[in-house]
RNA sequence: GCCGAUAUAGCUCAGUUGGCCAGAGCAGCUGAUUUGUAAUCAGCGGGUCGUGGGUUCGAAUCCCUCUAUCGGCUCCA
């Protein structure tokens, strides 16, 4: 007998070798019909395996994520039979489970290619196959089996993959008559599949790698019901409405011209005046933590990136330079603001007294970033950074650090911005040749990082190979509506510029110091976080942003949508009408319609009203007295910006 | 940059298998209307159908080039 222990730490005693799947029917049919997968000891593995030993166990049914995984990763399977079935010849690359669903990237055989049109097809096939209850078989393999069966059946992509594969760990999964090399696990079969979308097909490398043979990626998705997949699709088209470039449009916000080129942003009257809200906004709060504004120019001499190491490092992929025409002296578009203010810094000298010191500037910077990169605002080759970079001495490194998390986390928690990860972004130590500045100093700034995020009781995730080239990061990333990730705020710890620099201050001890630099940007530019902002709130944004909202939002949602959100601050009024033209009584209630005619008011300017005065009482609160109807609505604009700003 | 798709008035779109001077709604303009209310009535203007080439008696509709956009990949200072 063995002990199974289960997640609310009960436990019951099974004969050695029970399944995950007996263990569940023991507790319950119906979870037996619903169990997908099982972790025994953290390791998810197939319902039908033996559990041999003691262990503690999770039954993984569709609502977590590891049974969305499994459910997803066999419909990969079940996908690629399909595919098998339809396009003879088809070679296959891997099949994995993603965050909405799964994907197959498969290699089509010559003069052959899926289109949209094929979609229905390919679906059909897919559900007899599924409606067969097919059931997923594992067994083990040796390498030279494995090479030796997918070498016959010539799947190269799959013999790539087996020989990277150390002997005695590789296993095969088959279900009716496509066999996959795979880990798992997998579902007991394909009966519990009961809706099934091809969402799309992208080009993609194998294995990453741009140099590499581009397959065709078949994106789709499962569901165990019909009914679920009928709300993910109207979930997608609910997305689909908040995206930024459609509301930016609508909204007027922004605009784009293939005349004045691709990737840079107009930003139109109205897109202005909100990027100069959220600037004053951030100005305000930067001027507290004793930030110093400064200008540069749009442009710096190519040595200036020489001696930062940008040009060795991006030179290549960056816009060309600018010649003089006499000269012939080279000038980059500024990609970026900080050599610029490494310069500004080694104006004169500076004592340990005077640090840290904070210059901070809306820089618009220039990159050139890969045509089918572009996207929308989020992604484009000129935009303004909110940025700073902060000088201060080694002692006071975590203590800055600390503030600019605390400036980000106000930011976002003004904004709303709930769902977001703090990213710890380090180097790719395969990698280090991408990378400048001596170990000592990374590990140095790495530490510093981890030990700030951790005294702020930040969760944070670490990535691997995501550091800035000459340090490592914290990135606040936050989600678009269709679920793409974006980084927005983000602090850089750098020991490696002051040095490129030569950036020095006098210490107390008369001796020549290096300080290190902080950079950081709690937006991240203001074209993604308008981006971001827009798909958050799906246009409507804080009052405190855009006092003119309503007129700037299409006619037809203009009304009821602002009335609603300023309905709630009224209802906390007693609002009565002092002065009644249609001599109805004094005092009387304010109908509902003429409340709701307020912030219609408010915004569109509109003087006259149902009464011209009300005699107002706050809830729980002292009477106000009459006023006209104009300052009420003041006040009531007041205190929802109030509210807002906290 | 790569794979795939798309590109018709300011906006959202319709234009069947290539064939009359390319249509609608909204927006705009003009004139009525003055109405306790976002969307009244009448009229008008607006597109060389993304660009350049080709096939054809004839193309918005077929083919090619380029440009931009969309979904991914790669990249992302």
């Amino acid at each position: 007998m063995i002990k199974i222990t289960f997640p609310d730490n009960s436990t019951r005693e099974y004969e050695a070798g029970v399944t995950g799947l007996q263990i569940a029917e023991s507790i319950s049919p119906r979870l037996a019909k619903e169990v997908l997968s099982v972790s025994v000891n953290d390791t998810v593995i197939d319902l039908d395996r033996p559990i041999t030993t003691d262990a503690a166990i999770k039954l993984h049914k569709w609502d977590d994520a590891e049974g969305k995984h499994t459910f997803w990763h066999s419909s990969a399977h079940v996908m690629a039979e399909a595919l098998q079935n339809l396009y003879p010849g088809v070679k296959f690359g891997i099949g994995p489970a993603i965050e909405n669903g799964f994907y197959y990237d498969i290699d089509l055989p010559e003069g052959t290619q899926i289109s949209e049109s094929d979609f229905a097809n390919i679906e059909a096939e897919f559900m007899k196959i599924a409606a067969t209850k097919t059931q997923f078989v594992r067994c083990d393999v040796t390498k030279a089996e494995a090479l030796k069966f997918f070498g016959d059946k010539n799947e190269t992509y799959k013999v790539e993959l087996i020989n990277d594969l150390e002997d005695g760990t590789i296993s095969f999964y088959k279900q009716g008559n496509f066999t996959d090399l795979c880990r798992g696990p997998h579902l007991h079969d394909s009966s519990v599949i009961k809706a099934f979308k091809l969402l799309s097909i992208a080009g993609a490398y194998w294995r990453g790698d741009e140099k590499r043979k581009q397959l065709t990626r078949v994106y789709a998705i499962t569901f165990p019901q019909k009914k679920q997949l009928d709300e993910y699709l109207v979930l997608l088209e609910e997305a689909k409405k908040r995206d930024h470039r459609k509301i930016g449009k609508e909204m007027e916000l922004f605009t784009f011209s293939a005349k004045v080129g691709q990737g840079l942003p107009l930003w139109l009257p109205k897109g202005a005046d909100l990027r100069d809200r959220l600037e004053q906004f951030l100005r305000k709060i930067q001027k507290q933590y004793g930030y110093l504004q400064v200008v540069t120019p749009h442009i710096g001499n190519k040595e200036l990136y020489v001696t930062s190491g940008h040009w060795a490092k991006y030179g290549k992929d960056s816009f060309r330079p600018i010649q003089t025409p006499q000269e012939g002296e080279e000038y980059l578009l500024k990609p970026m603001n900080c050599p610029h203010h490494c310069e500004i810094y080694r104006s004169k000298p500076h004592s340990y007294k005077d640090l840290p010191l904070r210059f901070a500037e809306f820089g618009t910077v220039y990159r050139y970033e890969q045509s089918g990169e572009l996207h929308g605002l989020t992604r484009v080759r000129s935009f303004t950074q909110d940025d700073a970079h902060l000088f201060c001495r080694p002692d006071q490194l975590k203590e800055e650090f600390c503030k600019v998390i605390d400036i980000i986390l106000y930011v976002f928690k003004t904004l709303d911005f709930k769902d977001f990860t703090a990213q710890v972004s380090l180097r790719d130590p395969n990698n280090r040749e991408k990378y400048i500045g001596t170990d000592e100093n990374w590990a140095k700034a790495e530490s510093a990082i981890i030990e700030a995020a951790e005294e702020k009781g930040l969760p944070t995730v670490v990535e691997l190979g995501e550091a800035a080239f000459y340090g490592p990061k914290l990135d606040f990333m936050v989600k678009d509506a269709i679920g793409r990730k974006w980084q927005l705020g983000t602090i850089q710890v750098d020991y490696n510029l002051p040095e490129r620099f030569g950036l020095e201050y006098v210490g107390s001890d008369n001796q020549n110091h290096r300080p290190v630099m902080i950079h950081r940007a709690p937006f991240g530019s203001l074209e993604r976080f308008v981006a971001v902002l827009l798909e958050h709130t799906g246009g409507k944004l804080p009052l405190w942003l855009t006092p003119e909202q309503v007129s700037i939002l299409p006619i037809s949602e203009k009304y009821n949508d602002f009335a609603q959100s300023v309905s709630n601050i009224l209802n906390n009024y007693d609002i009565r009408a002092a002065v009644d033209e249609r001599n109805e009584k004094i005092g009387r209630k304010i109908r509902d319609n003429e409340v709701k005619r307020i912030p219609y008011m408010l915004i569109v300017g509109e003087k006259e009203a149902a009464t011209n005065t009300v005699s107002v009482r706050r809830q729980g609160a002292a009477d106000l007295g009459s006023m006209s109807i104009e300052d009420f609505a003041k006040l009531v604009t007041d205190e929802v910006n109030e509210i807002l700003k906290k």
